[in-house]
RNA sequence: GCCCGCUUGGCGGAAUUGGCAGACGCAACGGACUUAAAAUCCGUUUCCUCCGGGAGUGGGGGUUCGAGUCCCCCAGCGGGCACCA
């Protein structure tokens, strides 16, 4: 009884798919095409359990189309460019490029040695010139058309980090990345005019119908569309008008204050002449935004002294407070407010001393009760009712109102319906040197001169030094120097780079032309995007995903692309978890420290008892990670796609246990002794059965082997990997008892073992290909086509029917299927066990269903 | 606070979408082989039971001949958003 040695089988049989170039993809509009696209790795040096999971899943869908005839792109790349390089230049003296360019090798191997169906002749890194230079030119382009542009704007600055961050990036007033409490400043800075589409991106969700629900309802909140009016206020006084957003313009009878942003034009105009308001400004903008800032911080105003006129009631002024609570960056950053029926308003209106007029009368309540009741007390209504206490609007519902506020205010002009979005426009400067630099100069005579298109890539330079704080770009002796392209003068060079997220918003499209001197070949890209089917991790559900369905629009618009939404197809995969270990004095240990061979954990060196924790996420902070090129060596690629593949569903978190590795590779070493040395007839290959010839163990067998091609074909279409993992396991039983037998011939043994050998190459590559030609084939198992289920054994003459009596199983019935309703009534009511349980009573009723089942009611 | 999801044996999970709950695997236990171990093979394994049965899919209620699946209420866990006007 041999093992199967799977270094020697995994090395030759990866070298057999290089050799013939099996998984290079090529345009062929005769062909049906599929484009699977795992989100690709950022090179942070080794890969980890994460990786494997996301890529097995991409793998078997790739290797599963292929064999159904699809002309399948399945590339690789590197999400090369990003800080974690600048640090590493930091702590080791090494060059970003050269940590990156060496991780890119590293982590390049080790996916090889997974055996995974890719064309790495389109093997792209975002950090090569090769590839940034075409996103440089679509930056010009984009800037042309005006969906690039540079303002001074209020900034996310990240103090640890240096650089300034999108607020996507922030999370819970924290950097994404750095974890430090983020500040407010005011800086210039270059933005995509991402909220141009912000109902195209909204609306477009809808037709996702292959996107989970969960990630398309998390897109349409952060894009947050408000339907509301604008309302324009004379400034008694002045000649500006003040205007404000609001969903409620049916309570405009009700407002008794307006207030701004400290950060509203307005707010900073009247600091000037007024060292109070400047002070008070300056102590908000000194207020982090973090949720425990927010929850804790009082809602303050500062009364600036004027007044805005009501549109509709003749000398009523309403007092401008400047507000802490307003956001600059949200509507117009300035509000009403209505006390009566807004929580917020009523809470600033008791402190201030301002009026509380409910315009809103609950459905069945009397006004009198109402305004008597503690309805506007403490407690806001923010409920339906009708008007009431506003002139023309009173007695009508709260639709009914918004409708003719917002007529009344366009017939006056001081105002209109109005639809705002929470998503603000995507700032992607940042003040780092490893990133892709934003191809434009200053000049102090032209301004803002892109540069020229032969110019082309502007590169990075190599001389940098980390040791400083601060953009070495900006602080190179003569990089950011050079003559303006337009008048000849001293110009200066943007010294921002772009933000990471910007390399990965296209590189889906690269793919598909990864060497051309365009940023895309329309013919390529129109025959391969979208992607069919993509696949990443959870955490990508907003920023990557929306920030891409932005980009392929601005794309279409600039003419590089003719498709809308990048990915029809979105599967989010869930993490790879592990029980995290600790020693006596609370320090993390990793699994491979600790010995689990006896009754009680204890630690592999010292011996000293380990406390075993709850399972979590991989992560190195915790030390729960069990390294892929470990497990690789010790059992196989095989085998570690096939755990991965196991038991949990692909969108469900993943325990990772070395119970279940050794489960896997039991299984692999199964395989290999009932297939791999089982002596058949080497002659006639694929010599099956027609279909209807076979009988008795033989027709059993064949049952079995075609219902399993069929459930194993519709698990993988619907992502049920590990179901297809318990059919494959089970059709291994079945030959396995039949094989042990000998019941059955050596054709339909044959058949078995080559169905099976088909159905778990997706699943494990190498072994099934080491099987394939054990069973005497020549060619490659990949290029063999998949199994089709014959439908004359997928039916099934003889089937089972459980008998209820008043819902309770007491039996069960064989008959021929299609038996008629009165053969099965007649059947389950002669049972003993319904005989029994009837205990001489009369069915009132026999309910059948044909094949199914039949429960008699007494 | 608002929105969404999940909850099935000791564990991961399955259940043709309202029709025989627990497929497949992990772990455990028993047996065979072996001088012994590993490996392998064969069994048992939801719980209770007076061995007739009875109970059972987070808890409570409902619809139905029939509910893990549908509806209502509650609990626990997880996720997203949140000073958004």
């Amino acid at each position: 009884m041999s093992r199967y040695n799977f270094k020697d089988s995994e090395r030759a049989w990866q070298a057999a798919w290089q050799e013939r170039n099996c998984f290079a993809a090529d345009v062929d509009p005769a062909r049906p095409k599929y484009y699977v696209l795992e989100m690709f790795p950022y090179p942070s040096g080794r890969i980890h359990m994460g990786h494997v999971r996301n890529y097995t899943l991409g793998d078997v869908i790739a290797r599963y189309k292929r064999a159904r005839g699809y002309n399948v792109l399945h590339p690789m790349g590197w999400d090369a460019f990003g800080l974690p390089a600048e640090n590493a230049a930091i702590e080791r003296g090494t060059n970003p490029a050269d940590w990156t360019y060496g991780n890119i090798a590293t982590m390049r191997r080790q996916l090889q040695s997974m055996g995974l169906s890719i064309d790495w002749s389109r093997e792209i890194a975002t950090c090569h010139p090769g590839y940034y230079r075409h996103q440089q030119a679509m930056f010009l382009h984009f800037l042309k058309d005006g969906l690039a542009y540079r303002r001074e704007s209020w900034v996310n600055w990240d103090p640890v980090d240096n650089t300034v961050l999108a607020n996507e990036q922030v999370i819970d007033g924290r950097g994404w990345r750095s974890g430090a409490l983020i500040e407010r400043r005011k800086l210039s800075q270059w933005f995509l005019r991402i909220t141009a589409d912000a109902e195209s991106l909204l609306d477009a969700l809808a037709g996702l119908d292959r996107w989970p629900e969960r990630v398309r309802l998390m897109q349409q909140n952060w894009i947050g569309r408000s339907e509301g009016a604008r309302i324009r206020f004379a400034v008694d006084g002045r000649d500006d008008a003040l205007e404000v957003f609001t969903t409620r313009h049916d309570t405009l009878f009700g407002a008794s204050f307006c207030a701004i942003s400290p950060n509203h034009p307005l707010a900073g105009a009247l600091a000037e002449g007024d060292p109070a308001l400047a002070g008070f400004i300056a102590e908000c903008s000194r207020l982090g935004t973090s949720e425990e800032a927010i929850e804790t911080a009082e809602k303050r105003g500062f009364d600036t002294g004027l007044g805005a006129r009501h549109p509709f009631v003749e000398g009523r002024l309403l007092p401008i407070y400047v507000a802490n609570f307003v956001l600059m960056d949200y509507g117009t950053g300035a509000i009403f407010g209505c006390p009566a029926h807004d929580q917020r308003d009523l809470d600033f209106a008791r402190k201030y001393g301002l009026p509380v007029t409910p315009v809103i009368l609950p459905e069945g309540t009397s006004a009198e009760a109402f305004l008597q009741g503690p309805g506007v007390g403490s407690e806001a209504y923010v409920g339906p009712g009708t008007l009431i206490n506003s002139a023309f609007l009173d007695g009508m519902s709260v639709g009914a109102a918004k409708a003719e506020m917002a007529k009344r205010l366009a017939a006056l002009g001081a105002g209109e319906a109005a639809v705002t979005y929470r998503l603000r426009d995507w700032g992607i400067s940042r003040q780092r040197y490893w990133g892709c630099p934003i191809p434009v100069i200053h000049c102090p005579s032209c301004g803002i001169v892109p540069v020229p298109e032969a110019d082309l890539p502007v590169t990075l330079p190599d001389d940098v030094s980390f040791e400083e704080p601060g953009n070495p770009l900006d602080r190179h002796p003569t990089w950011k120097h050079v003559s303006c392209p337009r008048c000849g003068g001293d110009g200066r060079r943007e010294t921002d780079t772009m933000d990471t997220f910007v390399d990965s918003s296209w590189y889906y499209a690269r793919y598909c032309s990864p060497r051309a001197d365009a940023p895309v070949v329309r013919a390529e890209a129109d025959y391969w995007l979208p992607v069919d089917q993509y696949i990443g991790g959870i955490e990508h559900a907003i920023l990557h995903l929306l920030y891409s369905r932005f980009f392929a629009r601005a794309m279409v618009r600039a003419g590089y692309l003719g498709i809308e939404e990048p990915f029809s197809g979105l599967f989010t995969q869930g993490m790879v978890c592990h029980e995290t270990y600790r020693d006596e004095r609370g320090k993390w240990l990793f699994p491979s420290e600790v010995d689990m061979s006896g009754a009680e954990a204890r630690h592999l060196e010292t011996g000293r008892p380990v406390t075993i924790g709850r399972s979590e996420s991989m992560s190195k902070s915790k030390r729960n990670v069990v390294d892929p090129e470990t497990i690789i060596e010790t059992y196989g690629a095989d085998t570690a796609r096939l755990f991965m593949m196991s038991d949990s569903p692909p969108e469900r978190d993943l325990e990772w246990t070395e119970a279940g590795v050794e489960g896997a590779w039991r299984y692999l070493n199964r395989l290999w002794r009932l297939i791999g040395e089982n002596e058949l007839p080497l002659t006639a290959p694929g010599g099956a059965n027609g279909s209807g010839q076979a009988d008795g163990a033989a027709l059993d067998v064949l049952r079995e082997i075609h219902r399993a091609i069929d459930r194993v074909s519709d698990d993988l279409e619907k992502f049920g990997f590990n179901r297809a993992v318990a059919r494959m396991r089970e059709l291994t039983n079945t030959l396995a008892d039949f094989t042990a037998t000998d019941a059955v011939s050596a054709e339909v043994r044959r058949e078995g073992f080559e169905t099976l050998v088909k159905l778990v190459g997706p699943f494990m590559p190498h072994i099934a290909e080491a099987l394939w030609q054990r069973l005497g084939h020549d060619g490659l198992l990949a290029d063999e086509a998949w199994p089709e289920a014959d439908p004359a054994y997928l039916a099934q003459d003889t089937v089972t029917l459980g008998v209820q009596v008043n819902g309770k199983l007491r039996g069960t019935i064989a008959l021929a299927a299609g038996s008629a309703e009165a053969e099965s009534r007649a059947a389950a009511l002669a049972l003993p066990g319904v005989v029994a349980a009837l205990a001489g009573r009369e069915p009132r009723k026999v309910i059948v269903v044909p094949d199914r089942i039949v429960n008699v009611v007494v």
